[in-house]
DNA sequence: AATCCGGGGGA
DNA sequence: TCCCCAGGATT
């Protein structure tokens, strides 16, 4: 009989990752809580082929914990740059801070000490601790939902709270006594690369033994999708303004919101207002800017439309200079800034003459 | 506990 | 276009 305690789970588990287990992901070498800690972070909602690039260039700019707090938060962005979900930047740079302000420039080994942190919640605490120290923490990501919901056979979305808690308890039931660190990854490889969403390798599953899903012929149904929606949509117009030496006026967004703190350019709602912004910035006629074609760019909750137009040479009003809002960049400088990546996009695409 | 927030890439 | 990827914060 199998069930929620049952050992052999885990057991398999590891069994198989000790052969078939990924064992040469750049944060795995060396395994310190510093690169544990950003590699989790870069990994939520994030793929490991999407993440490991852009944590290589980061541990080799900011190696550990006190550089990344002693850098500035731009520097950390433009690191960040093309990965989505700055939020994640901006919390870890103000949770390696607070390492310093807090815990002697190192990171916390206490759930409740990581768990305050920002950026870590229970699934990354429990995910630094296992494996940069081997404690007995469960981990719940969309890997190990999906494999337990299957396992288990558990319906229902997993966002919905009942379910989640749940998954909890069962990820918790199946913590293996020793080899904490293995089995985390363990778990994470084979929801990834066996256990997947489409077409799981169910001939290959080292646990298929017990999988409630597989016996009733639900492997495909299970994880239940979340209720689908339609998005709503909003329109922004975009300033793409070239000054006479080619350089482009870029404008810092607000520190909250879509993209905060990113550098972008001049945006307004409407052609009402991206006048009004032109008109008291700029010398020279907003009519003469030449329309771009649209950019589409869809967010999790709504669907962006982006209509850039661009004027090849203006000056600034002599009042406006360049501050910390509002700068004139070289194309060879927008590597040093955070940039969101459908902008970054059009800036390369529209920068030729 | 319920709701909100948010980039990118693959299918 | 849809879906979901190593979730967390806010209320």
């Amino acid at each position: 009989m199998t069930g929620p305690g049952d050992p052999g789970f885990a057991a398999r588990l590891l069994a198989w990752f000790d052969t078939n287990g990924r064992h040469d992901l750049p944060w795995q070498h060396p395994r310190t809580p510093y690169r544990v800690w950003l590699s989790e972070i870069m990994l939520q909602q994030t793929q490991v082929t999407v993440a490991a690039p852009y944590f290589e260039r980061f541990v080799a700019a900011l190696p550990d914990l006190p550089a990344l707090a002693a850098a500035p938060l731009d520097r950390v962005l433009a690191l960040w740059s093309g990965l989505g979900y700055y939020a994640r930047a901006r919390h870890l740079h103000a949770a390696a801070r607070a390492c310093v302000a807090r815990h002697g420039g190192e990171l916390p080994r206490d759930f409740a000490a990581l768990v305050a942190l920002p950026g870590i919640g229970r699934s990354t605490a429990g995910a630094i601790l296992a494996q940069a120290w081997g404690e007995r923490f469960p981990i719940l990501d969309g890997n190990v939902r999906r494999v337990l919901c299957r396992w288990h056979g558990v319906a229902g979305w997993p966002g919905l709270p009942a379910v989640e808690k749940r998954l909890w308890q069962l990820a918790e039931a199946h913590l293996p006594g020793t080899r904490l660190a293995d089995y985390t990854q363990a778990q994470m490889d084979f929801g990834a690369t066996l256990c997947t969403r489409h077409a799981p390798a169910c001939l290959l599953c080292p646990v298929r033994g017990g999988c409630v899903a597989l016996r009733e012929g639900r492997v495909e149904e299970l994880p239940t999708p979340k209720p689908g929606r339609t998005l709503p949509e909003r329109e922004a117009i975009v300033l793409q303004l070239h000054d006479a030496q080619g350089r482009v006026l870029l404008q810092r967004r607000p520190p909250i919101g879509i993209w905060a703190s990113l550098w972008s350019l001049p945006e307004a709602p409407d052609h009402g207002a991206a006048r009004d912004w032109f008109e008291g910035h700029l010398e020279g006629d907003y009519a003469g800017g030449e329309a771009l074609d649209p950019v589409a760019h869809a967010f999790t909750h709504y669907r962006l439309r982006i209509l850039p137009r661009r004027w090849r040479t203006v000056a600034p009003r002599a009042a406006v200079r360049d501050n910390d809002e509002l700068r004139w960049v070289a194309p060879d400088q927008f590597g040093t800034l955070g940039i969101p990546a459908p902008i970054r996009r059009l800036l390369l695409a529209g920068g030729e003459r």
